[in-house]
DNA sequence: CACCACCGATGACTATAGTCGGTCGAAGCT
DNA sequence: AGCTTCGACCGACTATAGTCATCGGTGGTG
């Protein structure tokens, strides 16, 4: 499990709780639509303003969203 | 106060505490030697896989890394 | 059927992350 | 006076983040 992956997974999961859809997260992001797309299919790894500003928008923290992406990769590693 | 400005100052402090100078850091995080002094002069924003490299390497949590910044970048808001 | 919202995917592009080799000055030590 | 370590800084480079326009597929709904 590579970090790109949990990342995509638990980005996917905050947005689908909070009903968006790719493009409307983009919107509210001021990023592309496309780019979050790869995100979720973990074929690009985000800078960390870019975390911060996608973290603001799903109203988490960033410190959260690392900490769920450290429980993923740690589950996965047996 | 940015985000990169507080990065800088987080990995500054975790660095100094462990002892080590940019150019022994760098080599344990397969970085370069003047990236480490960009990050901490704010110059350059890390991405994901790049903040995981170093807080293995500062043996310190991704998100207590970022709790961190979190807490530089709230202080320095009003 | 047509239309719609949503997403995957691609190619080409611009902006920036990260590398490499070097110079320089400050501080410490002999 | 040298020598060394550290870090700031530079110019030029390669790799990748992030943008944009576009096409196609799927599932729902009128």
């Amino acid at each position: 499990m590579e970090i790109a992956k949990a990342f995509g997974i638990v980005l996917k999961k905050y947005r689908t709780n909070k009903g968006f859809s790719q493009e409307k997260l983009a919107l509210m992001c001021n990023l592309d639509r496309t780019y979050i797309g790869l995100l979720e299919r973990a074929q690009r790894q985000p800078s960390l303003t870019t975390i911060f500003k996608i973290c603001k928008v799903l109203e988490v923290r960033p410190s959260e969203f690392i900490n769920e992406i450290e429980n993923i990769i740690h589950q996965h590693k047996k």
